[in-house]
DNA sequence: CAATTTATTCAGCGAATGTTAAATTTAGTA
DNA sequence: TACTAAATTTAACATTCGCTGAATAAATTG
């Protein structure tokens, strides 16, 4: 197995001393470093994988930090979730909101555009974290202890895509809706991880990275997906 | 968070004494107990959630035998991995291969059932292992790390059934195939893993234990996935 | 039967883990 | 200014971690 190397120390050295720092200390509040820090170690190596005392080294800050700003372990990967979590969710349900509301016909295209195009903006031009954090979802959404919370969050975003999706599928029975999404998040939050599988099968033809060609091309499969599975659900009339 | 109880210590006793059981002690032998107890383990929290004590615990046997039969965690780790990827890997090949020796005209649909229902039948009809190995190894392949292990595993797998979906699609370019099978990959894996996230979503309507629905489903999908995404491409004449 | 090999438990090592109490320093407030 | 609140480091705590050496008992071999 190789798995990631734990690395060492490389210690940041804890600059100053005892004490609550000076303001002008560095513009960045240690929390918000923290946070930081645990975001992008959760993403590398999940929540069992990272100590706390790697997330303070990461953060150039003492581990007994992590027990003043959070109380435990735990409700620092709860912080790490949340901070992102809100902000996705509003631009999400605002993006499907805008799609209703701006365009003429309601599409399948149309409404998983909207669905997806937050995410990947997010990735591509939002600070550094959010690919971070996208790795991370990945990671939990694929676990069984993850679907507590990915439910919590994101849940409502999810409903409201299928209900505008049942509008531009007329007829279609939800049933088929939610199976199709569930097959959609499969593909949306593996292209989102952040792994680098695809460049690896195709020896370099293909690049994870590259979200503009991710972006056009999950569009156009899991649009034609949801087409043809309501398609054959009618033809064969199953319930 | 809400996370897995590593809930207690649950000891089975180990039951007899010092020294080399008698042969008739149980069928099983305690090396496929530990594998059984560990594949189950790391399938629900993931390697670094689990540790020896926990494995050897639900094998009913002491912590040391893992380091007799396998020497380390990380070798233990690979044991169990290894051990259903040989058999799936042949039984997988020998589908597409009959598929393409058997069937008249290769077809989209017909490839990727070929490359599917092995999966789906030995998570249906193989022994119980089998789904915590498939859940195991969806965990795997949404993690940084585990890239490079689905990739000397399984990738070969994968090009076969790539080449055999350009003979059904002649002219479509390679590259498009590789970003089809990594939409395909993401949906089969959240199907496989056993993650009960379209049970909650749609609220008990789809069960993700119903592995004949989803067969059904996400051959349809993907058909067209794969189908809609060449078209595009297609009519878009890019590279 | 004696000797060796194989499979197992026992007992523990040193290092790392999550967490906490106390000391210390600065910022805010009366 | 004096006092309180906030933010940080220091130093440790009990527990658990991965792992190992030694003892032991059955199986195998000669």
């Amino acid at each position: 197995m190789t798995k990631l190397d734990p690395k060492a120390p490389a210690k940041g050295r804890k600059k100053s001393g005892r004490g609550r720092p000076k303001q002008s200390d560095d513009g960045v509040k240690a929390r918000g470093r923290l946070l930081d820090a645990a975001e992008s170690l959760f993403a590398e190596r999940g929540f069992y994988g990272v100590t706390t005392r790697q997330v303070a080294d990461a953060a150039s800050v003492d581990v007994a930090l992590i027990y003043y700003h959070f109380k435990s372990k735990s409700s620092l990967f709860d912080g790490v979730f949340e901070r992102r979590a809100r902000p996705l969710v509003s631009a999400r349900r605002d993006s499907l909101r805008a799609y209703v509301v701006n365009s003429a016909a309601i599409t399948v295209e149309g409404a998983i555009a909207a669905f997806i195009n937050p995410m990947i903006n997010l990735s591509l031009h939002g600070e550094a974290g959010w690919k971070s954090y996208f790795a991370l979802v990945a990671q939990i959404d694929n676990t069984p202890w993850g679907g507590e919370i990915i439910h919590r969050y994101f849940d409502d975003n999810v409903l409201e895509l299928i209900d505008i999706l049942q509008t531009a599928l007329p007829g279609s029975p939800k049933k088929e809706l939610y199976w199709a999404y569930n097959f959609l998040a499969g593909s949306m939050m593996l292209a989102l991880s952040g792994t680098e599988r695809v460049d690896r099968l195709s020896k370099g033809l293909c690049r994870a990275k590259d979200l503009e060609a991710v972006r056009l091309r999950l569009l156009n499969y899991c649009a034609g997906g949801f087409l043809a599975m309501i398609t054959a659900e009618r033809l064969s009339g199953r319930a």
